[in-house]
DNA sequence: ATGGTCGGGTGCCGA
């Protein structure tokens, strides 16, 4: 059975309810997950996303700030909200179907909102950058928690790191600004390494290839400019990584009317 | 080399 998957940070989910309707009207994905969803729980647009087809949703929200939520067609039979965050923020999010999922039950997926970091690339000066490397982390600690390190597990979400030369616009350009710098590339990739996760977006597309999910909102025109970075991130366990049979980035989606500076990221695994 | 634009919730902060 195919099932499909999204993640896109969305960046205020009530503002962009009508992107989010095109998208799932155009692309109908049993699971979506989003990030920076800026809404209490109590103010989610539940009601609206339900009436899409999505009868099983979950959320991890605060006022303002952050937040996740994931919106699934297929049944939930638990739900994980992680403690990742040193400042309590609503970052993190983990489902498992269940039984009725048919092929896909008992898969966990886990949604991610990695801190930005702010613009000074230093923890001693900047509080917003030791605080992403302290998530990162805690990441990397948490499979010895028996969260991160199951089987049949999906990990997704706004990563705010683009590792390779070719995530970025200019390796060059972008080695000190933060969501590039070597010290995250570096703790980017021990969280991966420790939950042995597989990079499913560069299984499907060649590294030698650019790949962005990000495009500032500070270019006038960025699909001219093209100075993008891949922010957004689909892993996989090992034991999915042969079922990842199809990624796709939405880049037409930063073109809708009133985007997201992120654009959605769907796979499809076969399970 | 610099500044550029968004969204939320207030009189800026975070991205």
């Amino acid at each position: 059975m195919p099932l499909t998957l999204a993640t896109w940070n969305i960046n205020s989910v009530r503002l962009r309810l009508p992107i989010v309707r095109r998208f799932i009207g155009e692309y109908q994905p049993d699971i979506v997950c989003l990030q920076e969803t800026k809404c209490p729980d109590d103010q989610f647009p539940t009601a609206d996303l339900r009436a899409l087809g999505y009868e099983h949703i979950v959320v991890n929200g605060q006022k303002g700030y952050h937040g996740v939520a994931v919106l699934s067609r297929l049944p939930i039979a638990s739900v994980e909200r992680g403690l990742f965050c040193r400042h309590g923020h609503s970052r993190h999010l983990a489902v498992t179907l269940g039984e009725a999922a048919g092929s896909a039950s008992g898969l966990t997926i886990h949604n991610f909102y990695v801190p930005a970091g702010g613009d000074e690339p230093d923890p001693e000066i900047n509080d917003k950058f030791a605080h992403k490397l302290h998530f990162l982390d805690c990441m990397e600690a948490a499979p010895g928690n028996g969260t991160l390190r199951s089987q049949r597990a999906v990990l997704v979400g706004d990563l705010n790191i683009a590792p390779l030369e070719t995530d970025v616009w200019s390796h060059k350009a972008l080695l000190s600004v933060v969501s590039h710098t070597p010290v995250e590339v570096e703790r980017f990739g021990r969280v991966m390494r420790a939950g042995a996760w597989i990079d499913a977006m560069r299984q499907c597309i060649p590294a030698e290839q650019k790949l962005y999910t990000w495009w500032s909102y500070r270019s006038p025109d960025w699909a001219a400019a093209d100075k993008g970075r891949r922010l957004d991130h689909v892993w996989v366990s090992q034991d999915l990584g042969a079922a990842v049979d199809d990624i796709r980035v939405i880049k037409e989606a930063r073109g809708w009317d009133r985007p997201s500076d992120h654009v959605p990221v769907l796979a499809t695994l076969q399970l």
